[in-house]
DNA sequence: CTCAGTGTTCAGTG
DNA sequence: TCACTGAACACTGA
């Protein structure tokens, strides 16, 4: 389930697994597709014997700062997610890759679909997929003006825009759909036609549901109740949020899409 | 059995 | 260049 706020949830999971320890082994599977061409044995020797100085994240990329390069990187997908345990016995199903600290803690990325993606690093911030990276709306987010300047410039649908990680990185499917319902801007509008006070309501909106989302860990069961989210799984006609407003369903931005249309205009 | 799905990327079209 | 669509990737769970 990893957009922004699940994928800051694995940061600090492997941080405090990992942070200021030493790897001292790390137990690799077969899988081309989730190690992107990366043998197992390189992966390995690069992660071994180095010390973790810190677990970065930018949008929906994690890396960690070793004490030397290559830095590992890693993206989740659909599916993927650090888990911290301390014995053997513990390790989870569909796990791709797990390290383990000299004092016997381990962190496993888990990928379950087989859609993440581990890399190497030697530049992150200059490398891609995190080079062409927009602004992390958690640690970096526009002020106003150039927030507004980057919204007006483009002619997509909002929903596009959203989720678009050149525009704003880390913002997933249901993220985009709720932070439109909170700042009341129908999800096919377009970003050359929005109001400023709009996309005013869609800065603050997206500010305030990534910090929300982060505070709670990720844990949907304490996101508020009145948020979208809770309702609009499954794509059932009779959907309607916690107000009793009624869900509608499309495709945007190659998505599917739930919105209210007596509330966002 | 069918199909949707919290993501990304690429080919093809206009 | 930009905008947009559809498919591909992979596989589980409803």
């Amino acid at each position: 389930m990893p957009e922004l706020p699940e994928v800051e949830a694995g940061r600090k999971i492997a941080e405090r697994a990992l942070r200021g320890r030493t790897i001292a082994h790390v137990n690799t599977v077969q899988d081309t597709i989730v190690y992107h061409k990366i043998p197992p044995r390189k992966l390995a020797a690069a992660l071994t014997g180095r010390t973790v100085l810190a677990v970065h994240r930018k949008g929906k990329q994690l890396w960690f700062e070793l004490d030397r390069t290559p830095w590992p990187g890693f993206h989740f997908g659909m599916t993927g997610s650090f888990h911290a345990y301390d014995a053997e016995e513990d390790r989870p199903t569909f796990w791709k890759i797990e390290m383990l600290s000299t004092e016997g803690h381990r962190l496993a990325m888990v990928n379950k679909r087989r859609l993440g993606r581990i890399r190497l690093f030697d530049d992150p911030l200059r490398e891609e997929p995190v080079a062409s990276l927009g602004f992390d709306p958690l640690y970096e987010m526009r002020d106003a003006k150039k927030f507004a300047e980057s919204v007006f410039k483009r002619k997509v649908a909002i929903k596009a825009l959203l989720l678009d990680q050149s525009f704003a990185a880390g913002v997933g499917n249901w993220i985009a759909d709720e932070v439109l319902y909170q700042a009341r801007v129908a999800p096919q509008r377009r970003t050359d036609q929005l109001g400023k006070k709009e996309i005013g309501a869609i800065r603050s909106c997206l500010k305030r549901v990534i910090r929300r989302a982060v505070e709670v860990d990720a844990d949907a069961d304490r996101f508020p109740r009145t948020w979208l989210f809770h309702h609009r799984w499954g794509k059932k006609e009779s959907a309607v949020t916690a107000r009793g407003e009624k869900i509608r369903f499309a495709t945007i931005g190659g998505r599917t899409t739930a919105w209210v249309p007596e509330r966002q205009v």
